[in-house]
Formats: C-alpha cells, structure tokens, sequence
RNA sequence: GUGGGUGUAGCCCAGCGGUCUAAGGCGUCAGGUUGUGGCCCUGAAGAUCGAGGGUUCAAAUCCCUCCACCCACCCCA
C-alpha cells in the first residue's frame, strides 16, 4: 500500500448515487413483503460476542474457521463483527424475553454481514442480507410461509428464472443414524477422496454431501438421500412442507447434496439460485434450526428463517433487465442573475419547499444558459428565471422545460402556480 | 487460502521499447454577441500511463515486488 490515494478497504465497495435506485427498489420490496406476512423489522449491532457466533455456526464450518473478522476491544473482550443474521436475532429473542410474546415471533432484518472472503463479483467482505427469522413454531406450514414470502419477494422484484432447492437433513434423533449410513458409505468407497473429504468424513460429515472436487463428485452423487433415514416425525414433517408448497404452486427441486455451510440447521434447508449461473450464484438460503434458541441458552423455541444477498439480487435485477423506477428528483430549478435577483431567489426557494414543491437553486455567477443546461440535466419540469426585470415588477418567468413556453408569474403566487401546474 | 487474467484522465478505451511534450469518445466547464436548455459547432480543464523498484542510451510499452479488480477453485449471500 504505497499508493497514497486511499481507496475502499479489500472487498468493500460505494454505493453510488447511481446505484441508489436499485437500492431504494429492493428496500421498496422488502418493506412490502414483510408487511404483507407480517413479519417485524429487528436491527442488532454490528457486532457481537465472539463466542456467540463460534457457538452458533459450529466450529468446523469455513464461517468460523477462516472468514469471521475477529477482534479485541480496549477492555480485552472478543467480538466479531457480524458474518451472518440468525445469531443475533437469536441473542435478541433470548435476551428480551421474546418467548413471552405471542408465537411464532416473525422478524425481519436488513444488515450489513463481514466475511473475510476473497472478492469476485457478488462476494464481497461487506455485503448486505435481507432476512426473516420465525420463531416459536415447529410446523411446516411455517417452513412453507417463510419460503413463499422468499418466493413472493424475488418474484416482487421482478426475477425470474431461479430455482428453489429443497432438502431435509433430519433432527438430533435421526441425523445421527444417517450420518452413520453416510460414513459407512463413504468408508467403502476405494480412496479416491479429495483431502478436505478425508477431514469431513472425520469432523463434519454431512459436508461430505457439499464437496465441489471432480473427483468427488461421482461419489457424492450416489450417496444414500438423507431424507430416506428421517424418522417418522421429520418424514412427516418434509411431506407436509412438500404437499404445502404444492398448494403453493412454488417449483422446487429435492437435491439430497443440500446442506447448508453452517451446523445449526435441521429438517428443511433450501437454496434459491438463477437456474442458467453456476459459481458463487446463489442469491438466497435458509432453514429451520430448532435447536439453536436452546443451544444459545434460551427455553427451546424451534425456528425457521431465510436470508438473501442484496448485491446479488441487484447483480441479477441488472442481468434481466429489470427496469427500476427513478428517484424523484427537484421539480423546479430556480435560476437568477444579479444579486438583487439572488436574495429574491433565495426567499422564492424557501417557500416553494415550504410548500412542498422540490426545488433547486443554481448558485455561482453563471449566465443563463449555464443555468438552464443546469436545469436540463436535473430534469426539472419548470426552471424560474429571476432577473433585473423581474425584481423591478416583482414577478418571475416560469419557462416549462418540456417545451418552450414561459409565462410571468408575480412572485406571490408562484407557489400556488406551480402547485396547480405540478399536479 | 490456491491458480489464471487485467490495471492508461470521473467513465469507456487507442497506443505495447524511441516519432507519447499519451490519441479518441462520453461526461464536466466555458463560448457560439445584448437574459433562455435539450441537437449542433468551437474551445478549455482533466493522466505522476495502479504503486514501488529494476533492465536499457531510451519504458505506458520488458522484468520483479506490492495493491486493487475480474475469472476459476474453496465457500457462500
């Protein structure tokens, strides 16, 4: 870092005025959505005990192992700086008392997450989550309404083309059985797999199912289907998400290699990814964790939630073509000349806004033509031109920009003018 | 963390050892007579050629290191 221009750490990235209208419509969206199930915005720090997110997403998983970004604080206590929502509104759900609300508790967040990560378009250290957390309830007509809100929200933003994966990896009771139908499996493969699955297959065997190495693939593709060892109850409990979503007339596709980077989840995880992209595409995911409340010291409370990426959405809101509505920018511009012009035109912008009517004011000593340039490219509907004349009789020249007629207006009933005129 | 590619004004990009005191387009600013925009015309500002070091008589052009971005992997959103 010899360069003594600064530029934005690694991985983190501007926003834009340009980028801005993509922003507000996604915003736009997600208010609209959750209004519509119901589901309540919660905001929590930025950061949190470290531990609590070491506890949460499991030791062995590459969240905790390599991307959490990690640091003291002057009275010596570890935190980490948000690498994923579920926790902390976990943590808020325990921590106020949340189990004496009327269940399930629908919340919704809109956060920054940190992942030390190496960038590439869609990924970044910085980024933003959109997400839902219900809990309180452990039927699957919740698991089909957080992924129908997923599904009503991507399709309220106008995507299209994407794909719904849908898995079920069982509870405490029967994971433990398939895991030891998975492993055996894998111990009678001939030594073909990749180092990592070799670490796997002792730490965290259902990671197993997510290995990306060629060599593996053939391997992991004939495993047995986790949900044909769920117990009775989480067999009940997948059937009836799946006959739901039916109703629900949403598309999805079982993919028994479904399962998720970190180790709370249990039964349903689901992915939603554009269905031409492969790579770092997915664009959202979720799942239930009906075990994570207790595990985080709070009274068992099972739980489903869903989070997706903001600048992934935008990446494929851009890929599709999806148009965007611009932002409103000021309606009128006022332009003057002289400095008597300038003390009038100070006052007339104060009450135009006053009175609601967005406005902006050049400023400089520019002539007319500058101003009016400036007011064509703010795309204002009327420019107010103040000058030596108009001050004399107190009036203005309102010229209306989508042609070329102007008219002259005393300065007392501008307001009012324009106010009709804007309507 | 691994492998590969790229890096020239705010943006897009030409140039790929001497003719570069770096070209063009967009954008910005100013003008095209006296107070009128969008089109057009003219002009101006704006680049230590990502940074640092090296090779060479000579480097934007070759080499090394670093930084950043992109792609693939890992993993995810």
């Amino acid at each position: 870092m010899e360069n003594n221009l600064y530029q934005a750490a690694r991985g983190t990235t501007d926003i834009l005025p340009a980028e801005q209208p993509y922003w507000r419509y996604v915003e736009k969206a997600i208010a609209e959505v959750t209004g519509l199930y119901g589901y309540q915005r919660i905001d929590t720090p930025v950061f949190e005990d470290t531990s609590l997110f070491r506890r949460s997403a499991g030791e062995y998983t590459d969240i905790v192992q390599k991307e959490m970004y990690t640091f003291d604080d002057r009275g010596g206590n570890s935190l980490t700086l948000k690498p994923e929502g579920t926790p902390a509104v976990c943590r808020a759900f325990i921590q106020h008392g949340m189990q004496n609300l009327p269940q399930p508790v629908k919340l919704h967040y809109v956060s920054p997450i940190f992942r030390y990560d190496r960038p590439q378009a869609g990924r970044y250290r910085q980024h933003y989550q959109f997400g839902v957390e219900a809990i309180g309830e452990a039927d699957p007509a919740l698991d089909a309404e957080v992924i129908d809100l997923a599904w009503r929200f991507y399709r309220t933003l106008g995507l299209t083309r994407l794909a719904l994966q849908l898995n079920s990896i069982g509870c405490k009771k029967c994971r433990p059985g398939y895991l030891a139908v998975l492993k055996d499996y894998y111990a009678r493969q001939p030594g073909t797999l990749c180092d990592d699955c070799k670490i796997r297959l002792e730490k965290n065997p259902l990671r197993l199912l997510d290995c990306k190495q060629a060599t593996c693939q053939p391997v992991a593709d004939a495993t047995p289907e986790s949900f044909k060892y769920l117990c009775p109850e989480c067999a009940e409990h997948f059937q009836k998400l799946q006959k739901y979503l039916g109703r629900l007339e949403i598309p999805f596709k079982l993919n028994h290699r479904l399962v998720r980077g970190l180790d709370y989840y249990t039964r349903t995880v689901f992915e939603v990814q554009p269905e031409l992209e492969g790579g770092q595409s997915t664009i959202g995911g979720g799942g239930r964790y009906d075990d994570l409340i207790e595990e985080l010291g709070g009274k068992p409370a099972p739980a489903i939630g869903f989070a997706t990426g903001i600048e992934r959405i935008i990446l494929n809101i851009k890929e599709q073509n999806i148009s965007i509505p611009a932002l409103p920018g000021p309606q009128v511009l006022i332009a003057c000349l002289g400095e008597e012009a300038r003390e009038t035109a100070i006052n007339l912008a104060a009450q135009l806004r006053k009175a609601g009517i967005g406005t902006a004011m050049t400023t400089g000593d520019r002539s007319l033509k500058a101003q009016l340039r400036q007011a064509n490219s703010l795309g204002v509907r009327y420019t107010v031109i103040i000058g030596g004349d108009e001050v004399k009789t107190a009036t203005v020249t309102l010229k209306d920009m989508s042609g070329a007629r102007q008219e002259t207006v005393s300065a007392a009933d501008l307001a009012g003018r324009l106010n009709r005129l804007l309507k």
